[in-house]
DNA sequence: GTATTGACTTCAT
DNA sequence: AATGAAGCCAATA
């Protein structure tokens, strides 16, 4: 398997988290079929074409931190995108036990279909 | 080949 | 709660 098809799960992945919650590098890793590969999650994330539109800002640390440093640019950015849509971010960090996508696997699964 | 890097995670202070 | 070390592992160099 190459590096595009690993992408490309990883991205269609991401865009199943619904708006209003998020979920964590690792996490996403595991759901795509990669599971240890969270820096790749994050890696793949810099690379999303612009046209295909994918929900990179619902994607966080295991601890709920964003993964930038609070106050960059990218950070406001994504605190921004995730007001948009009610998910409240305070101090660079969204609360995960309010906000964490806890999807049902086997219907996600399927929808996936790798 | 080896070495470094990183949008990470876990465990121990 | 915050910080730091160690672990992690594919991608790059």
């Amino acid at each position: 398997m190459n590096n595009d098809q690993k992408y490309q799960r990883i991205w269609q992945t991401v865009q199943k988290i619904p708006a209003g919650k998020v979920a964590s590098y690792g996490q996403i890793a595991d759901l795509a079929g990669l599971p240890g590969r969270a820096r790749l999650v994050g890696k793949s994330l810099g690379y999303v074409p612009k046209e295909l539109l994918v929900p990179w800002y619902r994607v966080l640390r295991s601890s709920g931190q964003l993964a930038f440093p609070k106050g960059s640019e990218q950070s406001q950015l994504q605190t921004g995108l995730l007001q948009q849509e009610d998910v409240v971010v305070l101090n660079n960090r969204v609360r995960l036990r309010e906000f964490l996508w806890q999807p049902d696997l086997a219907e996600l699964l399927f929808s996936l279909e790798f």
